[in-house]
RNA sequence: AGGCGUGUAGCUCAGUGGGAGAGCACUACCCUGACACGGUAGUGGUCAAGAGUUCAAAUCUCUUCACGCCUACCA
């Protein structure tokens, strides 16, 4: 008898394990796309992460779920290709390094643009992309031959075909708008990267005094700095709280005359109803000012600081300058009113500084015709959504977008390739780089701005293949199969690779996006090193296992917005992967008697496929015929789950099917015959054995790489990796039905006497001699065949049948089954007072339930209207209930004449 | 303000028209030859509230309440 403690570790050692396999894996190719290969091509790009990042439970999760479903396809046969690479994150990137040069004591100026750049790259070379070790570390299985960064020369060509695309198209435009401006980054900031913050904060009643004659009024603001920028004041047309006709008021401080304007946009109940006009610092003041015609003032600096506008103000910070007009407003008596007010205030997505708008020159790119297409993508399917919830929210986006400002004040990141030339006055943007002004010669001027990070990544899923040069992988693998990320980026970058792949692709970059949940800790918060509740994703693979962290990843991956998660969940999952390893510590010596059934030696794809493409064994015996049924069902159901999705139903399923049915019932039950001495029905329970265990484990390896590819390589007879052998599809044409009923029924009597063996309180040394009626034919047989694994199971003596027409002992309890019963002699000390009581209960329960069956079934709307099938269930139900009433019945008179006899 | 989402066992969640489920936690018992990171049997729920549709509602519709997120031009 092979003993298992001594031929393998007794849990699996996975901090020793992991780097080897995932070494081996590499060293093999196994990672490797190639375009000429056959196959259906399935192909995921990965959402760039930034070269300054480290690994977090969002990178985690996104690229758990990529790495399922790109095994998945691979072990199909399918063409799969897994592009990774990271993103050169501009703003953050340049941050970074700032920092660094600070501690050195150099600023960026002094170093210039072509030094501070360099130091950049230094940086990137040295520190950048640390996080690829980091997915490695979690088992992500991507092509790393064909790492991409937004910023290697064939991304920045892509970038500059782009921008001169769209520019030549007219989707691309330069111009004097108000935008969101950062005071600290020193940039211009997109719409979206602006957040929302709800402020208490005051809204002051500042009176502006009429010109000649005219009435004062007092307008409502919770940004007084800004006055200097005033160029009117607006007031509802209908409002007739003001005068009709033209008149002016002066602006304090100044006095500077601006005119009164009537303009719908105007609240009549808020505030005062009358509006200062800013159309230098406000977007909305912005636009009114253009519908009316009005100069702009600015009176805030990119630093944020007042201007010469500001007269005795001038240089101070705007908050400061703030509280001192207010005061001075005040001594003025120019103050009417201050009220306190809550509401959003937009804030730097990044250092969290309150936005200034700010009139400055930017470029735009003109989205609503590329939205347009975008929508129209996901309205006809071209691209689906999933869940598809999330079409609304993106509808509603792209049919309310606003022209995107894709200009930043950085220098790290691609810098725009247009020339300005101050001789003519000309703008030039070109696809190569110039000596002098096509036009007059003279000499230009390059935009020193650079471009928004996400421009480049709006490009990724067809610029990492090499577009605009016409690859082969071009050709192949776009447009990709699939996009895996989280919903908190849809406008950033989804909506984005929509607009640029349908423009300049002509094709949508996906058919697929899964938007998959947010990572938050146990109590549903957000991670952040603020509130110091940030699980780090390499400590819990150090602790834990990747095969474990990436299980309790995905059993949690469904369609809700929010997956908590938490050590706790993640060790549960710990003890799944020890099962399994012990599962196979217990199997694996039992196939020893099969060594040398496996494929051809050595490595490689076509040869590892061979132990699950070898044609299965013969069935013949109940367990295996059952098991097989099963893993049937389950590999079905796991198929469909991973092509739909369903992250978490696979996992489930593979839970549930290994440790419910696998490992509690399958391995009992092969235990007689591999323990036995008919070598015949050894090497038969062997056989089907090995192939439960390897299919089990390629079912199961997409979540748990690690430990599966472990397992496998110790099965006799294997050879090459399982990560390259075929998912399985499911082997027998057909279920057994037969086979599950009757093993059911061994089910059924084991947890019957457990059952009674709990109730009346059998000590757990004592044996029982129960007995097994029934009209079934087979049952007999049953009993016959596993008694001795039965009598284990359950701490029996003895298993019988009882004859015909033979009545239930006196002093034995009954459990009645749907076929037939068993009973299950008791005696001793029994707490007879708690087991009427028990069986008083189970009654009232019963009888509910049967009436409530009763009445359905006395019901003529249920008896026309519903299907037969579920009529036919109930009436198998009632039958069911009323035989397990009528045998709780018997057992309390049973119960009640021992007490009796007792008392 | 609008949109989206959530509300089911103590906790985390699955279930989307026909008998209320899982994991963890809890109680009692058990080291039975792979696993005590194990096993067996249990306790525990007006499925947020109300109304409607239906023969039948946790499930579909409407209303209300609570919480969360996103978008937005009431300064």
């Amino acid at each position: 008898m092979p003993d298992p403690a001594e031929s393998i570790t007794k849990n699996f050692r996975f901090d020793e394990a992991e780097a080897r396999i995932y070494g081996g894996w590499e060293r093999a190719g196994l990672f490797r796309a190639d375009p000429e290969a056959p196959g259906e091509p399935f192909v995921i790009v990965i959402p760039p992460p930034n070269v300054t990042g480290n690994l977090h439970m969002g990178h985690a999760l996104d690229n758990t779920l990529q790495d399922m479903l790109t095994r998945y396809h691979r072990m199909k046969g399918d063409n799969t290709l897994w592009m990774p690479g990271t993103d050169h994150a501009g703003i953050a990137t340049q941050a970074v390094v700032e920092r660094q040069l600070a501690k050195e004591g150099i600023s960026r100026v002094e170093l210039g643009r072509e030094g501070f750049l360099e130091r950049v790259w230094r940086w990137k070379e040295e520190y950048g992309g640390r996080i690829i070790g980091q997915l490695k570390r979690l088992g992500a299985s991507c092509d790393w031959s064909r790492e991409r960064f937004t910023m290697d020369p064939g991304l920045s060509r892509a970038v500059r075909e782009t921008f001169c695309t769209l520019y030549e198209e007219g989707l691309l435009y330069r111009g004097d708008y108000v935008t969101n401006w950062c005071p600290s980054c020193l940039t211009a900031i997109s719409d979206i990267e602006v957040e929302h913050e709800d402020r208490d904060d005051s809204l002051y009643h500042i009176v502006y005094e009429g010109v000649g004659g005219a009435p004062s009024l007092t307008v409502a603001t919770t940004r007084p700095e800004t006055l200097f920028g005033d160029t009117a004041v607006a007031v509802h047309p209908e409002d007739g709280r003001f005068p009709a006709g033209e008149f002016k008021v002066r602006v304090p401080f100044t006095g500077r005359e601006i005119p009164v304007i009537r303009d719908p946009y105007v609240e009549r109940e808020f505030g005062t109803g009358a509006l200062k006009v800013t159309p230098a610092h406000d977007a909305n003041d912005f636009r009114l000012g253009q519908r009316h015609g009005l100069p702009t003032v600015v009176c805030i600096d990119r630093r944020g600081a007042l201007t010469a506008e500001a007269g005795p103000y001038a240089g101070l910070d705007r908050f400061e300058a703030r509280k001192r007009i207010l005061a001075d407003l005040e001594s003025r008596g120019q103050l009417a009113k201050t009220e306190p007010l809550r509401h959003a205030v937009g804030v730097c997505y990044r250092c969290r500084t309150v936005i200034e708008p700010l009139l400055s020159l930017q470029w735009f790119v003109r989205t609503a015709p590329l939205a347009e297409a975008a929508s129209a993508s996901v309205r006809d399917g071209r691209t689906a959504l999933v869940p598809r919830s999330w079409e609304r929210t993106f509808f509603d986006w792209m049919d309310n977008i606003r022209d995107w400002c894709v200009s930043r004040q950085l220098w790290w990141g691609h810098q725009i390739p247009a020339w300005y030339c101050p001789g003519c006055g000309r703008t030039h943007v070109l696809r190569e780089d110039p000596s002098a002004c096509p036009d007059c010669g003279g000499r230009l001027e390059r935009d020193p701005d650079v471009l928004d990070t996400w421009f480049s990544s709006g490009l990724w899923p067809f610029s990492t293949l090499g577009w605009p040069e016409r690859t082969p992988e071009l050709a192949r693998y776009y447009p990709t199969t699939v996009l895996v990320t989280g919903f908190d980026i849809i406008f950033f970058w989804v909506a984005r690779m929509m607009m640029m792949g349908l423009k300049l692709m002509g094709d949508v970059p996906f058919r697929t996006v899964v938007l998959h949940p947010l990572v938050r800790d146990a109590s549903g918060q957000k991670m952040s090193k603020s509130k110091g509740n940030v699980i780090d994703p390499l400590t819990v693979i150090d602790r834990f296992g990747a095969d474990a962290f990436r299980f309790a990843l995905a059993s949690q991956a469904g369609t809700a917005r929010d997956l908590k998660i938490s050590e706790d969940r993640v060790a549960g999952c710990s003890r799944f992967v020890n099962k399994l390893w012990n599962a196979a510590r217990f199997a694996l010596p039992h196939l020893a008697c099969l060594a040398g059934g496996g494929g051809p030696p050595g490595g490689g794809r076509d040869c590892a496929r061979a132990l699950l493409a070898a044609p299965p064994p013969p069935a013949r015996r109940l367990p295996d015929r059952w098991i097989r049924s099963r893993l049937l069902a389950v590999t079905r159901e796991a198929r469909e789950a991973l092509e739909a999705f369903a992250f978490d139903r696979y996992a489930d399923l593979l839970y549930h099917f290994i440790w419910d049915e696998l490992c509690d019932w399958y391995l009992e039950l092969a235990k007689p015959p591999l323990y036995g001495d008919d070598p015949e029905a050894r090497r038969e329970a062997a056989a089907n054995l090995r192939l439960v265990f390897c299919e089990t484990l390629a079912l199961l390896h997409p979540v748990m790489p690690f430990v599966t590819e472990e397992l496998y390589a110790k099965i006799p007879g294997a050879s090459g990796f399982l990560m390259a052998s075929a998912f399985p599809e499911g082997r027998d044409a057909e279920g057994d039905p037969a086979a599950e009923r009757s093993i059911g029924v061994l089910m059924d009597i084991t947890r019957a006497v457990r059952t009674s063996r709990a109730d009346f309180h059998v000590p757990p040394g004592a044996k029982v001699r129960p007995k097994v009626s029934s009209d079934r034919p087979e049952v007999a047989g049953l009993v016959a065949e596993y008694s001795p694994l039965l009598l284990k199971l359950m701490g029996a003596e003895t298993l019988s049948t009882a004859l015909p027409g033979e009545a239930k002992p006196r002093d034995a309890a009954e459990q009645i089954l749907d076929w037939g019963a068993v009973w299950i002699p008791v005696a001793g000390e029994i707490d007879l007072a708690a087991e009427q009581a028990r069986l008083a209960k189970e009654l009232v329960e019963l009888d509910r339930d049967i009436a409530q069956a009763e009445a359905k079934l006395r019901n003529p709307g249920y008896l026309a209207k519903a299907p037969e099938e579920v009529v036919e269930e109930t009436r198998e139900r009632l039958a069911s209930l009323r035989a397990r009433r009528e045998g709780a019945e018997r057992s309390l008179r049973l119960v009640a004449g021992l007490a009796e006899g007792r008392g």
